[in-house]
DNA sequence: GGGCTACTTGCATATACACGCAAGTTTTGG
DNA sequence: CCAAAACTTGCGTGTATATGCAAGTAGCCC
């Protein structure tokens, strides 16, 4: 049996059963205990499964663990979310994204704010609904699991429907030759949608993911109105940014 | 078991009954009480629960000021929600209102299920998020803030488009002469839709609200094909119910 | 304060794990 | 087509982890 064809049956098997004993896998592939670790620790380096002492279970199983105090970097996204917060004006109507940074701003927003947010984010629109004066307007479509957004045709339709004034996005990656990139593809069609509808576009990063790059294209760099990092406008490692003519908070 | 596992079923139970003792666990799990303290005190040590003596307490409980008459109203949603659950099969397309006995009903879904939930409901999407097998299809639309779902027409006509095997509601009052009915005019345009969307009608609530009416009607009780109260089905406060064709549990 | 139960500590055992190495296999590059 | 290099796999060794048991201690309820 090859690698590749064990380590499918491997993934197969967790995603079947959400769980694999080590000790199974080994007398039923007839391998020894060493290479199933081996092909565990592989499958769990890229994320596909979550190794445990004995075994391995699905990575679902984990995802609802982790609590909101325990965001990556939160005093930087606490600052980005504070700088934003500014250009959010009474009466306008919001596209905004997911991720920790946009549960940041919505979590700021002043309570006497009057503006509509729209979304398809689960945790976001959860956060804004608990805003007095704020209207949400939900995306629906089917939820993917990992990011905990809306996604799909449906989805995308809805958000081509719409001009908001506003589009807010928390961003994985930026660089300036290939502009706004990210690792999801079903994610990345809803970010691109959402920019197209909206009038102006806003991006939200720690200034760790400045100059990187993921997979998939989500906009250039001329479509970017104005970018926020915590670090103050005159780091130079925004200056190419500024040069670029994008407005940097 | 494995230990991961062992500890993910804890948290469920805790979470799930706000209490946990140790002897239960341990019995109930077929592992020595020292294994069960051993994993309590990782999870406390993490702040995932809050060890006593004897047992575990769920973290929100200890500084959570429920008053008992509110305890005591959520024992009897908990039976109601694990009736519910019978009903539900794998591949089946559910669709679901709001409201507390839902969340509770999302709550308790088997892990292994596989079904697909259609829903407005922010706080119920919420809870079907986290469950492995489950997918998740939320009828966008815009927000009241009253009972957090999604109303409009927008979300009619996404409902209107669907057929689905089954339609859980959480109900406000209910009597023989009016049948089901609410207070809230876009909640109930809301129901009303998915009752038309649905194969068969199942319809939860605590028997406090049966016999009781309010003003805005959402359907006969002809269209119910199940109810569900904490009572047991052979309580005389059902039995008009009974004769008029509905299946109680 | 007595009796019960739960808890702590230390220890024994079984299993799982990491690491290095050697043999076998596949790939690469003339 | 052959040989070097890289990869894959299994085994032996020593270590780490998980679990249950036993004895003593602490906490709870009457």
């Amino acid at each position: 049996m090859l690698k590749r064809e064990r380590q499918a049956y491997i993934l197969h098997q967790v995603n079947l059963h959400n769980k694999v004993l080590s000790a199974d896998l080994s007398h039923h592939i007839n391998v020894s205990d060493d290479t199933i670790r081996r092909d565990l620790q592989e499958l769990a380096e890229s994320g596909k499964l979550i190794k445990v002492h004995g075994g391995a279970l699905s990575p679902s199983f984990h995802h609802g663990n982790q609590s909101s105090r325990e965001i990556y970097s939160y005093t930087q996204k606490k600052i980005i979310a504070q700088k934003a917060v500014s250009l959010v004006q009474d009466g306008m109507f919001i596209l905004t994204g997911g991720g920790t940074t946009i549960i940041e701003l919505a979590r700021v927003l002043p309570s006497q704010l009057h503006a509509t947010f729209i979304s398809g984010s689960i945790p976001a629109i959860y956060e804004y609904m608990n805003h007095p004066n704020i209207d949400v307007i939900v995306i629906g479509d089917k939820i993917s699991k990992n990011s905990k957004i809306t996604v799909g045709l449906e989805a995308i339709s809805r958000i081509r429907s719409l001009r908001a004034d506003l589009c807010i996005l928390g961003i994985n990656a930026i660089n300036l030759e290939n502009g706004v990139s990210d690792n999801d593809w079903e994610v990345v069609q809803i970010k691109k949608a959402m920019i197209e509808s909206s009038k102006k576009l806003v991006c939200l990063t720690i200034s760790e993911k400045i100059n990187s790059q993921q997979p998939i294209q989500v906009c250039d760099i001329q479509k970017i109105d104005t970018l926020i990092t915590e670090l103050p406008p005159d780091d130079p490692l925004l200056e190419p940014y500024i040069k670029a003519g994008i407005t940097v908070l």
